[in-house]
DNA sequence: GTCTATATTTGGATAGAC
DNA sequence: GTCTATCCAAATATAGAC
């Protein structure tokens, strides 16, 4: 009947190497993430990540995947599809927002890897997910007639950049009040707004 | 009277050395930026980077510096301080897209240089000049009751965000239309206004 | 699966001739 | 000021014992 080993948790390994690689390249950038410092970080030797991993660039690729599923699956839950568009789309701005300030190493993660070259290998994969809300708040605002005919992409581009922007602020040390993050909020749907 | 020397131009090294380690970090990101790249692509020997910079990092640093440099003055060479604050945000909104757009290869590098661990290093001193070009619009359209009463640094993301947004898209492919930056510019203002 | 070496390559930076 | 040659440190990845 094999009782869990005590020992440094076989399964757990992997996570603890993801969630090293975040912590490091959150706090010291891309550059900082050695296999040296992502396994001394995680607590193991650094011949074990290539247990897991085939090589670093696998490690990271991964993690950011793994970063953005779990975004997309916090802000889809935090939205109630039955209100009117302009009140679902302030709502999905904010539960966007709030589900990356829920973990901000892995934002800051995020905003340096894909300014990495590796994001190129990764090929945009992992934002398909967040995209999708998007196109469907579009559809519905247009087809009731609150939001300009816009393309897709342009209003993707207005909504997303503030969420970005307002982070990398909090990362400096600027923490917007509730108020603040409504207004952002209405900012954006000003913006879509026939 | 010592003609010109037809050799690798003295003076211009430095600008040389600039400009190729603004390309290569564009083009294949900070890490690909060695010191062996950066002299190969300016033409020079790798020992020659050392008599323009002291080391990798400052030559990294000066050239954002001078980047962001260059598209200030471009932007605010862009504007007519004449106009109503609602027209005089849209104008400067554009300018600074355009500015930027002039370049892409400095925008992508600055993009890239700001995520990496040397931007800390460099102090956000080089983005001031931008900044206060939207503190002045900010005041001029409260004074006029046309904008909100927001926070200044609130107010200045929901402005440059987009630039930055769309910015990216264009280096993916994405060519925007005039009618579309006029309608994200349209946007921008929309956020703003009262 | 994990650890302790270690092989191999590449990076930043310097020395010294021209 | 520039080049060639070189030093030294650090990084990725592997080998082999436990």
């Amino acid at each position: 009947m094999n009782p869990p080993v005590p020992s440094t948790s076989g399964a757990a390994t992997r996570e603890r190497l993801l969630r090293a690689a975040i912590g490091i390249v959150a706090g010291d950038g891309m550059a900082a993430a050695t296999t040296a410092a992502i396994a001394a970080e995680a607590g193991v030797a650094e011949g074990t990540l290539y247990r897991h991993f085939e090589s670093k660039d696998d490690l990271l690729i991964a993690a950011y995947r793994q970063m953005k599923n779990e975004v997309f699956i916090m802000a889809a839950a935090g939205v109630d599809t039955s209100m009117s568009p302009p009140e679902r789309l302030k709502q999905t701005w904010k539960a966007i927002y709030l589900a990356y300030r829920a973990d901000r190493d892995a934002f800051a993660f995020g905003q340096r890897f894909a300014e990495s070259a590796l994001a190129q290998r990764e090929g945009g994969e992992a934002a398909r997910a967040i995209g999708k809300i998007v196109v469907d708040l579009r559809r519905a605002g247009i087809a009731s007639g609150d939001f300009k005919n816009l393309p897709v992409d342009l209003l993707g581009n207005l909504f997303l950049a503030p969420v970005s922007y307002l982070l990398k602020s909090e990362i400096k040390g600027r923490k917007w009040t509730d108020a603040e993050l409504d207004a952002a909020a209405s900012a954006v749907l000003a913006g879509w707004r026939k």
